[in-house]
DNA sequence: TCTAATT
């Protein structure tokens, strides 16, 4: 590694006088004797076939102006962007650099990738092209199942004889230890077709509990929902959204909306609710630890930023049918209707509701709808709302048989309260019990949930029975009768 | 058992 020296690196603030009195890549390229002979100083330009680089693993405290001298080494630059989260504005550990010259990137590239370790990051920086600039083919693969003691060269010889492999990877945590799976990339999508074919469930590696995984890597999109599905597990009881929509709605909303724009492709719909609930969870992802950045949109403007308060008019997909409108309407009693019913996963209100939900629907912002909708909710994470909570914690109940539902794999945090939320939609809650360790006083992640009538009973079990929580997927089914294990 | 990040 000739070019990026230890001091460089090390002294973030290093030649970031210089560099930060300019404010782009053309003046830079004037006071820089590296600007290469192919690219007019006074018009900034760049080859036709340049090449947009992804740059990883870079230390969040540096900006633009911090990383320009690094990358300027190597030529002129056309463009460099850190990336920033959309909602927060926080800085991703990434960029995007263009240089003007291909020959540029290229030598950025060889010089720089992988090659040393940016203050702070425990990963070696990351100069590629970015993934806008390769053929989208699907040619990268997961494999699973490896024994842990295997190294990356073990891998490339069980899959060289494939084709050529561009990429190996095994996945180590923080300690460093094999996550006991890889990634593979080949040059071609027939290649790593091939690789499947011959190894798939071939063999069993040592140490391993079942055979050798191997399978395209998952999309972007599906690593999204994965996320998504994972999160899920951790924001049961901190994030208020999860409590305003349930927890229930907000989860298959994005879950549904981010398959919806997988099959739809880029530029899909992303309903403002869902891109909002999304938000949310991003932000929780990233928050701890954060000062100062606000938890809930609670007070005064109660929408983020770049996410107006549209009407529920305004969303066009019948997919947003469900977990918004498909909330139980308000209650006198707070409680929601008997009536509602569930199918192929959205929600219906039987008529006698229907005046509600438009009055709601026309004139009435999303957290307003959601506010008198989930008035308990916002009791129990606001003071701003003084109206006390109307649900009022009910007596152990059990409905009549068939109305009793058994719950298992709940996630720890999950109280009575949240799951009680979750089964809202499909009738009225009598009761919701989580089960608690009498020493520990931690639940013991199953419960019961009692509805008044069997109908409700069945439609959260066809709908929330297998229902994917962070890891966990819930287990729900008709509660045993009392008599049926004494059978005496 | 799906990376740390991909406008």
């Amino acid at each position: 590694m000739a070019t990026l020296t230890n001091g460089q690196v090390d002294g973030t603030v290093h030649g970031v006088g210089v560099v930060s009195a300019s404010t782009n890549g053309l003046v830079n390229g004037l006071n820089h004797s590296h600007s290469p002979a192919g690219c007019p100083a006074t018009i900034p330009m760049k080859d036709h076939d340049a090449i947009k680089l992804f740059i990883g693993q870079i230390p969040r405290n540096l900006d633009e102006k911090d990383l320009r001298p690094l990358f300027e080494e190597f030529g002129k630059i056309y463009e460099l962007t850190v990336l920033k989260d959309r909602f927060t504005g926080m800085h991703k550990g990434c960029a995007f650099l263009t240089y003007c010259a291909r020959e540029s990137a290229l030598k950025a590239q060889n010089a720089l990738h992988e090659q040393k370790t940016l203050p702070g990051m425990n990963r070696p920086i990351q100069v590629k092209p970015a993934d806008s600039e390769s053929r989208g083919e699907d040619r990268k693969l997961f494999v699973g199942m490896l024994n842990k003691q295997q190294s990356e060269d073990d891998v490339r010889r069980l899959f060289e004889s494939f084709g050529s492999i561009e990429e190996c990877t095994i996945l180590r945590g923080p300690d460093g230890n094999s996550k006991g799976c890889a990634f593979v990339k080949y040059s071609s999508h027939a290649e790593a077709q091939a690789a499947i074919g011959a190894l798939h469930g071939s063999q069993t590696m040592p140490g391993a509990s079942s055979s050798l995984v191997v399978k395209f890597a998952d999309t972007d999109k599906e690593r999204t929902i994965r996320r998504m599905q994972q999160m899920a597990g951790q924001m049961g009881i901190f994030n208020p959204m999860a409590l305003q929509f349930g927890a229930y709605g907000a989860y298959a909303q994005v879950q549904q909306q981010a398959a919806l724009m997988a099959s739809v492709g880029q530029g899909g719909y992303l309903s403002p609710m869902a891109a909002f609930a999304a938000a949310q969870m991003q932000h929780m992802a990233t928050i701890n630890g954060l000062p100062g950045a606000p938890l809930t949109p609670t007070s005064g403007g109660s929408t983020p930023p770049g996410i107006s308060a549209p009407t529920v008019t305004s969303i066009p997909s019948p997919i947003s049918v469900n977990g918004f409108t498909g909330m139980p309407p308000p209650q006198a009693n707070g409680q929601p209707p008997a009536e509602a019913v569930f199918t192929n996963g959205i929600h219906h209100y039987p008529g006698k509701y229907d005046h509600l939900r438009d009055k709601r629907t026309h004139t009435h912002t999303h957290t307003q709808k959601f506010k008198s909708a989930y008035p308990a909710a916002y009791g129990q994470i606001s003071q701003a709302f003084p109206h006390p909570p109307p649900i009022i914690p009910q007596q152990q109940r059990e409905g009549p048989e068939g109305c009793n539902l058994f719950i298992y794999h709940l996630p720890q945090e999950f109280g009575d309260g949240e799951l009680m939320q979750m089964f809202l939609p499909f009738g009225n809650v009598i009761s919701s019990k989580v089960f608690v360790d009498r020493a520990t006083n931690q639940s013991k992640c199953f419960g019961f949930v009692s509805f008044d009538n069997p109908g409700s009973a069945q439609a959260a079990i066809q709908s929330m029975n297998g229902f994917q929580i962070g890891m966990k997927r819930l287990k729900v089914q008709l509660k045993r009768p009392k008599d049926a294990n004494r059978p005496y």
